[in-house]
DNA sequence: CGCTGCGTTGAGCCGACTCAAAGGTTGTGG
DNA sequence: CCACAACCTTTGAGTCGGCTCAACGCAGCG
């Protein structure tokens, strides 16, 4: 029944692994309790102890950590698809915030169906694990552009980075997908001010590189963006995912 | 027979999560393959399609990415009882090279060793994905620390954190550990240039901080260190370990 | 003994920051 | 339906943290 599904964990675990039926049959009984939380709702809070995995089906998340002083760092960008933490139950606390950045679906997966997973599906269980592997796999990609990389060509890493994250799980349309960042919520994953990021914005705007519509971001020379991002897709594991083919060598 | 060890691999997982004789003796067992590595080898190089796990047992050995124009960046260090990656196996490649930055003693697992304790010893197992999340919980920080925190503060805090682990596999002698980067190194885990991890040592020295002696960094003001990195410990999950109960809390 | 790599220092520069203020946009409640 | 508040984007001006370039001393080593 679940073929050619919208499904995005779906989507983002078939990229990863190939799933027979049985495993995405499973994927969207898992994902069938969904919610709708509002803009700014923390889904585990520094501190707090989970008992239960989120996925976000629609919308945009983040980890997070804030300073003392109020110095804030977004550690990722969970979109359609990506599960936050499938292993968190194993931690005796969260050392870091989630929260919704826009309005979400978002699905609860009680930790012991995760747990029974575990014990009867082995290919889905190493679905989960690759899943939590990529997790890792950005975060190192971001310290590398973070440490690295200056603001011009570490903006265009992280929207190309998105561009091709939502269009495993299918949500572009041609060059286009939603992107409802505010510039303070860019600037603190990529660890510049709201000015700088405003001003590279710009620039890549007067290069006709991107334009945005609202909250709809335009890329309009991809192979642009690629080459100033200095971007090499291999940290992203690509399966044999025929779904990026066109896409991803642009 | 493995009481009192001072096998880096056993007290690191120690501190994680309470391991019986049973699970002792059987990381004794898998890290008896030991060999000795120069400074400057790739354990594992990028594009590798690994079979075995490395344990670092003795020495220093970090995660890297070498971007085309030389920029380089380090994502972790790996001190004695580190392994890197239990899982590498299930990725199709290395994303990421790691190599020695001195002469090492590294323990070699062969993946089918890996996959027996997954089979026979679920607490050992857990130790091992404990593990792994906490390197995911360092990297996090490191990414806090790079986008967030100014050159000082991104000394102070690497430092602490570095003097920490050391503890925990019981690599201190009071509050004195062996610390063989190049200030090149530094650099390149920090995001900063080597001439102004040049600056930041000197100053942290010259107010007393820290003090260097050879390859061995000595912290004069603990508490001070701490202060000025804001550090927070709860990233580091220490467990119920009583090993660092007093010199966590300076 | 001459490399080569590391640490140190100075000088000048620039990328990105802070501060400040003015428009836009969105949402909310009267 | 308007008015207001809150937040976001944009712009300018001035500053500074950290960079680059360049040189020199020093130690280890073939």
């Amino acid at each position: 029944m679940a073929t050619s599904t919208s499904n995005p964990l779906i989507m983002k675990l078939q990229n990863l692994c190939r799933l027979g039926e049985r495993e995405e049959d499973a994927l969207s009984e898992l994902t069938r309790n969904l919610r709708t939380v509002p803009a700014g709702t923390d889904l585990k809070a520094h501190g707090e102890r989970p008992k239960q995995v989120h996925v976000v089906m629609e919308g945009l998340a983040c980890r997070y950590k804030v300073l003392p002083d109020g110095r804030r760092q977004i550690m990722a960008f969970l979109v359609p698809g990506d599960p936050c933490d499938f292993q968190v139950f194993l931690l005796e606390q969260m050392d870091h915030g989630v929260a919704t950045l826009t309005s979400s679906i978002v699905s609860t997966i009680p930790q012991s169906q995760i747990e029974r997973i575990a014990e009867s599906d082995a290919l889905l269980t190493k679905a989960f694990w690759y899943s939590t592997l990529l997790d890792e796999a950005i975060l190192r990609e971001w310290l590398v552009n973070v440490g690295r990389r200056d603001a011009y060509e570490r903006v265009a890493h992280l929207l190309w980075e998105l561009f091709l994250r939502h269009a495993i799980v299918g949500r572009i349309n041609g060059m286009t997908f939603s992107l409802p960042l505010t510039q303070r919520e860019l600037a603190d994953a990529l660890g510049l001010s709201t000015v700088h990021i405003n001003r590279t914005m710009q620039r890549l705007k007067s290069e006709n590189v991107i334009e945005t519509d609202g909250r709809m971001l335009v890329i309009l020379q991809p192979a642009r963006l690629r080459q100033i991002s200095g971007f090499d897709p291999d940290y992203l594991h690509f399966g044999d995912s025929m779904r990026l083919g066109t896409v991803a060598n642009l």
